[in-house]
RNA sequence: CGGGGAGUAGCGCAGCCCGGUUAGCGCGCAGCGUUCGGGACGCUGAGGUCGGAGGUUCAAAUCCUCUCUCCCCGACCA
């Protein structure tokens, strides 16, 4: 073994012994594989009611099983790509200063007691009692592990700044999991934590996590927007959630082409209209029969909708009776109320809890209802002179004004924003768009540490709570939206970054003539030897079949090697994104394979943006 | 949890309504032969507790009851 043969292998580079060690008896070689051997086959068609392109594509190439609903395993050629992914979160994390570390998956109970997130979280979470009779839970993420560290490693100031992450399992028990890996219950997910002093340190982790995120799902290829988000369970000041575009996501996204305002839309404001100033009219009791929708009132009186004031009824998980008003041209946004009210959940309510407080469902108004909190809207505050609800059936009270006709406990905005209205900052009409949530980032402040008891003594030795925060990325469900958004007829479209392998090479068979075998394992050898990624289709099957299960797996560079060409003593090279091949000759195949990868890589570069400065985050 | 759909060979499906030979078809898989640049062809063959349990019946993939699982929509969700 020579000295840079020793160095290598120190560095973890490749095992030098690899051509000499048997694996390619097993179809694998230090970066590559036979498709003989390939573990995983491709498929001609998906189950009939798998409806995602991802999870279709992901699963007829191959690259992953399903195990149970909402549990996945990753075939060869998709832990590759979810491992490329991986490693880019690490560079990137360790590029801003992030340790590496790993807590376990398991945690006892007593961990989840103390941040008092172990009643507060509902069955999503899986807890069991160990062989000593033990409360234990399956992690749903490590901010109660990870502050316990910090409680222990973290005494002074001097240590601090600090951010550790990890990749780790985690499991969250979904009432419904689907969409193959864009939504599963058991799934590995980075994350990592950021310990400051104080809030501008806090500021300045959340700015290094915002641009290392902008990074990461820019090198994969992704298209994706950030947007303010909810801080829902995990507590906080502020949160933002990276979101690749999708039609098949979840998330609801509204946003502004003019000045770049965009949020998800638990969270998303727009324009209030004007107050409007009008005498207010007296109350009167009209007769309104079948009206127990805005439109048929508003349709029966002649009215526009927004003339009108709409109540909707919750119960609060305090058990509280919650009813909001809104006007009746727009619609009531749970997350914006269950944050006015400070309830944990919110749940329509039934008939009979309706008429509990002395409403009525379909003629609801707040005017002489009781043992209710009241949130109001500021669309009805600043519009006088309403029609509302009489809590009767079929009756209406016209002229309907807050502050004289009922009191509100609570005005708020909890208006839902829709396509098309003014942008908050800009006034401009705001888009709506689909999108998979592949990252989130959070201030959680003090949360944790203040319950946990993790501080560090300043120079004059006073005791501080850490400050905190929270910053998550899902490697497989990011991988899915690369599908989701890279794919055709044909299949999936890797970029050269995180694809399973760089070049499909193909060797058509041709009887009476070992030829394009010979050239092929030769290119197989040389191409391993200078360290490109080969999934070699050496397989005995038509070129129909191998060139559509490449194209189908979406590698990006096909390498052909046939009778044909070689009478020629050429070979045949065609991007996975091009039209037509080009050809090269056999002696500078390998010099031209290596030319094209390195020119897709730049192509890629800056196609995805990596060769401009990342936004300032702004928020 | 609510609504809908589906469990029959590795994959995709038919058969079930109207019970009755040895449960079929395509793809895939194994062997042989012919083919050989965009999912070839012939012959031979292997492979199935018809999701599970109970019931009705002379007889159940098929009818009844219960149950489990998966998928889709909704509720839910960092």
């Amino acid at each position: 073994m020579d000295a840079q043969c020793a160095w290598d292998r120190l560095t973890r580079r490749i095992s030098c012994l690899s051509s000499a060690n048997g694996a390619d008896s097993f179809g694998q070689g230090k970066n590559t594989v036979r498709m003989s051997h390939l573990f995983g086959r491709t498929l001609r068609a998906a189950p009939n009611d798998v409806e995602i392109v991802s999870h279709q594509l992901m699963l007829r190439a191959g690259m992953i099983q399903p195990l149970g609903s909402g549990l996945i395993s990753l075939l060869p050629l998709g832990w590759r790509v979810v491992n490329k992914v991986e490693q880019i979160v690490r560079e990137e994390m360790n590029a801003i200063g992030g340790q590496e570390l790993l807590m376990p998956v398991v945690h006892p109970a007593d961990i989840w007691r103390e941040s008092g997130r172990y009643e507060q979280v509902g069955p999503e979470m899986a807890r069991f009692k160990d062989r000593a009779d033990r409360d234990m839970v399956l992690a749903l993420t490590h901010e109660e592990v990870v502050t316990d560290l910090a409680r222990q490693q973290i005494s002074s100031y001097r240590q601090l700044p600090m951010i550790v992450y990890h990749l780790q399992t985690k499991f969250r028990d979904e009432p419904r999991s689907r969409g193959g890996l864009i939504r599963v219950r058991e799934f590995t997910m980075k994350d990592s934590y950021s310990f400051d002093l104080d809030e501008d340190g806090l500021d300045h982790a959340y700015r290094l996590h915002w641009r290392a995120y902008d990074r990461i799902f820019r090198r994969i290829g992704l298209r994706f927007i950030i947007v303010g988000a909810d801080v829902g369970m995990m507590g906080g000041t502020a949160s933002h959630e990276f979101m690749a575009f999708s039609e098949n996501g979840e998330d609801t996204i509204l946003y502004c082409d003019q000045c770049g305002y965009a949020a998800n839309r638990e969270v998303a404001t727009f324009q209030r209209d004007e107050p409007v100033h009008e005498d207010a009219l007296s109350l009167e009791e009209i007769e309104t029969p079948n009206t127990p929708t805005i439109q048929a009132l508003a349709d029966l009186l002649g009215i526009p909708t927004s003339k009108t004031a709409k109540a909707v009824f919750f119960m609060g998980s305090s058990g509280r009776f919650v009813f909001a008003v809104i006007r009746g041209d727009l619609d009531v946004n749970e997350t914006a109320l269950r944050n006015a009210t400070g309830e944990r959940t919110l749940t329509p309510a039934t008939a009979d809890e309706i008429k509990a407080i002395g409403a009525e469902p379909g003629y609801g108004s707040p005017v002489g209802v009781r043992d209710a909190v009241i949130v109001v809207d500021e669309s009805v505050r600043d519009t006088p002179n309403l029609v509302a609800g009489a809590n009767k059936p079929g009756y209406h009270f016209k002229n309907v004004n807050l502050g004289r006709d009922y009191e509100a406990d609570i005005v708020a905005d909890i208006a839902t924003a829709e396509e098309g209205f003014p942008c908050v900052d800009c006034g401009h009409p705001l888009q709506v768009t689909r999108a998979i949530e592949v990252g989130n980032i959070f201030k959680l402040g003090t949360r944790y540490s203040e319950k946990l008891g993790a501080d560090y003594l300043d120079a004059e030795g006073q005791a501080h709570p850490i400050i905190m925060g929270s910053y998550g990325i899902g490697p497989a469900r990011s991988s899915a939206a690369v599908v989701e958004q890279r794919h055709d007829d044909k299949g999936i479209i890797w970029p050269l970054s995180i694809a399973p392998y760089h070049v499909s090479l193909i060797e058509i068979p041709s009887p009476h003539d070992d030829r394009s075998r010979e050239i092929a394992e030769r290119l197989y050898r040389e191409l391993e030897e200078v360290g490109v990624e080969v999934l070699y289709d050496d397989r005995d099957e038509r070129p129909g079949v191998k060139f559509n299960d490449a194209d189908l797996i979406g590698i990006p560079l096909r390498v052909a090697i046939s009778a044909r060409n070689l009478a020629n003593d050429q070979v045949e090279l065609k991007l996975r994104t091009a039209k037509d091949a080009i050809f090269a000759p056999v002696d500078q195949a390998v010099a031209e394979i290596v030319r094209m990868l390195a020119e897709i890589a730049e192509n890629e570069a800056h196609e995805f943006g990596l060769d401009v400065e990342t936004d300032e985050p702004r928020y």
